[in-house]
DNA sequence: CACATTAATGGCAGCCAGTGCCAGAAAGGA
DNA sequence: TCCTTTCTGGCACTGGCTGCCATTAATGTG
């Protein structure tokens, strides 16, 4: 029971998102998102920490999944395949849902504040790597092999991300396949 | 000409150091620092552009040497030693400048603030490798290989100066190189 | 020796994100 | 009807940061 809520998190970020086309992240004060969503603007807190959390909307939920992901990959399954398989199969989105999560991206990958506030969302994601690394190869998360597999993944979804931005006409798996090439090459010499 | 300066960057990095060590980067305020070089605080927005930039020092004017490094680099060394040889030379010091370094390092690595903030640091530092790459690779800056090889090099110095942290018995150099271990290990399968 | 010119200082007002506090609103249950 | 629970939102406040501008202290120049 108590008092009903009087909006969603889904809400807010349509509105934010709303704000931020018309005039940037930057440029839009949590005063006036909250007044777009008709709200108080300590209630904004409530819902989300901080005015950098919103472009990322129900990420921290969608690392269940991730996690299940690799849960679910069969131990034969050489160890560089099981990541980037699961890497891919997390960043797979329906044709018709990519245009925003490119907005999406696109905002939190080029607007500074954002470009810094990421690494801590992006910490949670590393760890889920680091995990099953750690749980496949009997090594604890803290060891230097799970880390640097989780940090060099990162690294590569990034480059991915990134170059997505500037060619939307690639598919970001392909690209994500041409960062791990690329990978094997600089390693390879 | 002109009226003279008051201070110096380093006289406020070192009362800056002194009072996070004393009360922590967060437990800090900028009023506090201005106090304790005995400067107005409108005087330190001319020094560093913000609080989070501090820590950081004059990184800037280090990368200059980064770059230098590189290209005295003899272009018949594979491209993989280069730059790991690049990254393992930037990151050497004098023995009594190492404990400093690591204080420094530490606060930067382990405050959540400055670990987000870095990001926007390390773009100049992935900058310089990605253009070295991009040069002794015929392509351009922006091609998925150069950036690869910048975004990875970072993921390894990162895991490297992490655990460097947790294990200050261990020399950074030795973990830069376990660290590229991990990951030929990891690519080879 | 005045007197400009130049360049840095630092106070002040103000913006914006974020927090603690608390009174009040709206639901369900006894 | 009253009580309990839970969410709301206003208010005051902190802290980083900026624009503005008068002031200060140097270095020329006549």
């Amino acid at each position: 029971m108590g008092r009903p809520v009087v909006t969603t998190p889904g809400e807010i970020e349509q509105a934010a998102f709303r704000l931020f086309a018309a005039a940037g992240f930057e440029g839009t004060t949590m005063a006036a998102i909250a007044a777009e969503v008709g709200v108080g603007q300590r209630t904004l807190f409530r819902y989300y920490p901080s005015k950098n959390d919103i472009p990322w909307g129900q990420f921290d939920q969608t690392l269940g999944g991730f996690r299940q992901i690799l849960d679910d990959t069969p131990d034969d399954v050489p160890l560089i395949d099981a990541v980037q398989q699961a890497v891919l199969r997390f960043n797979e989105y329906d044709p018709d849902a990519e245009p925003p999560h490119r907005d999406r991206m696109r905002l939190i990958l080029r607007t500074p504040a954002l470009q810094a506030h990421s690494v801590l969302r992006y910490a949670d994601w590393r760890a889920v790597i680091a995990a099953y690394v750690a749980r496949r190869r009997g090594l604890a998360v803290d060891d230097l092999f799970p880390q640097t597999v989780a940090q060099v993944s990162l690294a590569l979804a990034l480059t991915a991300y990134d170059a997505w931005l500037d060619h939307p006409e690639a598919s970001l798996a392909a690209l994500l396949e041409d960062a791990m090439g690329a990978l094997r090459d600089y390693v390879a010499g």
